[in-house]
This record gives structure tokens, sequence and C-alpha cells, in this order.
DNA sequence: TCTGGGGTCCTGGTTCTT
DNA sequence: TCTGAAGAACCAGGACCC
């Protein structure tokens, strides 16, 4: 399997055992920071912060040598800063990432055409069905790693396992610029000794409620009763969880997903009880929402605004469109009677709206493919979309989060 | 110390529809 | 026409991920 190298990282040596494995999660190495570096050779082996300077930013990615300082994603800058006074803040760049990720995915695709963009630096890759191509999954992560180098400049780790949930696990521990691979018949070894709060899906809340109840490790989930998790965590969560815990996840790389909402919020710099300006920051915000969804051809059923007060407590309130719109205005209006409908009228810190419900924006959108292979392909699934729903229409995905590339997608028209 | 922005999914309560 | 049950849909909030 691997072992440690002493820098806290668990790595596969080359050869290592990849029986029964198929599944790559492929995740690159402080992301924002490296694609800074290459924009700006200066700063390379600098403590690098990507963030805003401004009052109440975060910290977006932190390279390596910030990292060491205790410097972590999500922390306040100003805490950062604490940490690591020498650190360089750079404000983000996301057109730079956005180009950067689509070469690493372009990569991907160019190896198996199962590629599922999990965000825009990293992804899973299913490589069961190009063995012959390319080689084992152990000798396709390792090349994988080398074209990442060597075509973009920037590093990456990858966790080779049988199911996505172990190969997600394994890219973690073997971070940074590592190859961990799992063989699926030590699923059970590498799982075990791992604490709860590093399966993926467990946060902080889910975590702490095990650890309440003396479930401290991953072997511990897998010897409690079903009843003690479903008690801990819910039914849904409970089960998925002892599934997990167990080395089951039938999950496969999907390549194809469909955007469910769009929305944009922001925070203030200083906290806002001045209720023309929230007005009219909610009515900017469902202009910008209403941009995107004429760019991406949607319509939104359902508006959502979101609200944060100075003392941190949020509130959201939601209401279904009587007509879909893509208009920013209707958005707009929409969002504003949601927001005086809100008692409260203490000091903001947050506003946001989002587009819900979304639907494609009228039909007869034809789909023109490069290849007639990918067009028949297609034009089956319309056929299935059709039987399934009455009527379906098919586009291209052009970004999804955080803007990686996908494939085709589908949907029903009602 | 003081907590971004973009999302997804789940849960539980309420309301609507059949 | 009225009523009750069941399921669907809606809504709010929270946890989680990067």
């Amino acid at each position: 399997m691997g072992r440690g190298d002493g820098s806290g990282r668990i790595v596969s040596r080359e050869g290592a055992d990849d029986s029964g494995t198929g599944i790559l999660h492929v995740d690159m190495d402080a992301f924002y920071a490296a694609v800074e570096v290459l924009h700006d050779p200066s700063l390379r082996g600098l403590p690098l912060i990507i963030g805003g300077r401004e009052g109440r930013s975060v910290v977006s990615s932190a390279s390596y040598e910030a990292r060491r300082f205790g410097v972590r994603s999500a922390m306040p800058v100003s805490q950062a800063l604490r940490l690591c006074p020498s650190a360089r803040v750079v404000p983000p760049d996301f057109t730079r990432y956005r180009a950067a990720s689509e070469q690493v995915m372009a990569i991907f695709e160019s190896i198996t055409p199962l590629v599922e963009p999990l965000s825009i630096d990293e992804a899973f890759l299913d490589v069961r069905g190009v063995r012959r191509l390319w080689g084992s999954p152990g000798e396709i992560a390792a090349l994988i790693r080398r074209r990442v180098q060597a075509e973009v400049g920037i590093t990456c780790s990858v966790g080779v396992a049988a199911t996505k949930h172990v190969a997600k696990m394994a890219s973690t521990v073997s971070k940074p610029n590592g190859l961990l691979i799992v063989p699926a018949d030590r699923t059970q070894e590498f799982l075990d000794p791992r604490p709860v709060g590093s399966m993926w899906g467990v946060g902080p809340k889910a975590a702490d409620a095990l650890q309440r109840r003396g479930i401290r490790l991953i072997r511990d989930v897998r010897e409690s009763p079903p009843q003690a998790l479903e008690r801990a965590l819910g039914p849904a969560l409970g089960r998925r969880v002892r599934e997990l815990a167990e080395g089951r996840d039938a999950r496969t790389v999907e390549t194809e997903r469909i955007e469910k909402s769009i929305g944009h919020e922001e925070t203030f710099d200083r906290d806002i009880d001045d209720l023309d300006l929230l007005r009219s920051e909610l009515l900017r915000l469902a202009d910008r929402v209403g941009a995107r969804l004429r760019a991406s051809g949607w319509q939104a059923g359902a508006v959502a605004i979101k609200i944060r007060f100075a003392d941190f407590t949020t509130l959201s309130r939601s209401i279904s469109l009587p007509e879909a719109t893509d208009v920013g205005q209707r958005l707009g209006e929409t969002a504003v009677t949601l927001f005086e409908q809100i008692d409260r009228r203490d000091p903001v810190r947050l506003v946001g709206v989002r587009a819900e419900r979304l639907k494609p924006a009228g039909l007869g959108a034809a789909a023109l493919w490069d290849d007639d292979e990918e067009q028949r392909r297609l034009e089956g699934m319309l056929d299935d979309a059709r039987a399934k729903f009455g009527v379906g229409m098919i586009t291209r995905a052009r970004h999804v989060g955080r803007g990686s590339a996908v494939g085709p997608r589908l949907f029903s028209k009602d």
C-alpha cells in the first residue's frame, strides 16, 4: 500500500500492488498558490496567502510554506498574517485558475472519457476501461502526475483505490505531491486506524457527535451497532457512514452534472442597517444572477435570499415564482419582497440572492456536435429523456461549480 | 479571533394535492 | 359535498465541501 516518508504523508513505492483498483482521485496541490507561482516565479518558495486584503477576507488557499506556520483555508486573512507576518497576500484571480484547470482536465480527458470534475482543482477518473491503452491504474496515476507537472507546471496528488471514497482519502494522505495506491483487499486495513473526521462527508459536527459516543476511529464506526450511528447522525448519514467505513461505496464516476442553483452573496466591509442600501444590494446581486442565468440558458423557478446579521445569525427565505424567469429585475423584486417580510432590523453583514429550481429557457435549442459518434450518443440520451419526461433537450455544460469543464447534459422540460 | 463565496444535500415542519 | 390519509411539494435551516 504505502508508507510514511518522514513528511507526514503516506506514499506508495513505484510498482506497488494496485490489484482490484480502477478509480483515481487527482487533487492539485495548493492549486491557487501554485498557479500564482507559475504566473510570477519570483513567488516560488515564499509563504503565500491567496485571499483579499480587505478586513473580512479569508484565506482561499495557502502555499505549503505558509501552511507550516499554521495558515489554513477559510481562516481570516488577518489571523493568517498574525501567524505568518512575512506571508505575501495575493488576491485571487479566477480567470487564471480556470485556465489552468482546463489544461489539467484536458490531460485527464486525453486518458479516459470517464472524468468527473469535483471542483476547479480535483477530479475522479475511472480508468478501468483504458488499461490496454495506458497500463494499470497505478501506472496511469504515475503518468498523470508526470504529465501535469510537465505540461502545466504544477504538482498534484493521486489516490488510487476501488471506490471513490477510498481514492479521495488516499489522495489526501499522500499530499503534497504524492501517490497512494490502496489495493482492494487492503481497503479495511487502510480505513480502520483513521479518525472518523477524515471520512469524506463527516465534518466537525458529525465527528463530534460520533466522538461523544466514543466512536473515534473508522474501525469504531464499523463495529458500532447501526442504531447507534443513526441516533448520532440521523438515518441517512448514519447508514452512509457505516457503508463507507466498511469500504462500500457504490457511487460511480459521473461525467454529467446539472447545476441546481446559481447565486451570489456578498459580505460588506462593515455592517449595514440602511434599508435602502440593502435593497439596492439585493437588486444588484439579482442582476448578476440574471446575467448568469441568461448566459447559461437557464430560468429560475424559485428565488432564495440569505441574510446574515452582525451577530452571525443567518436567515434564508425562498419562494416559488408563478412563472420562471431569467430577468434580473424580476428576481430582484422578489428578493426585496422576501427581505421585507423579515421582521428583524439589526445591522446586516451579508446578503445573498440565489436562483433555484432551474429550468431550461425555451425549447428548440438544437445541439451541434463535433463528431458523429457523440451526436448519436446524445440523440440516444435525448430519446431516453423524451420517453421519461415527455420532452427533452440537450445542451453542453460549460462550467460546474467553480468552473470545471464537463460533458453534455440532459434536461426535462417541465 | 472572528468567521468568504460558490455550491450540494439532508432533515423536519408545514401546506397543498389527490 | 365533506373528510381524512398519504404523498408530494414547499420552505427554512444546517452541515458539508472546496
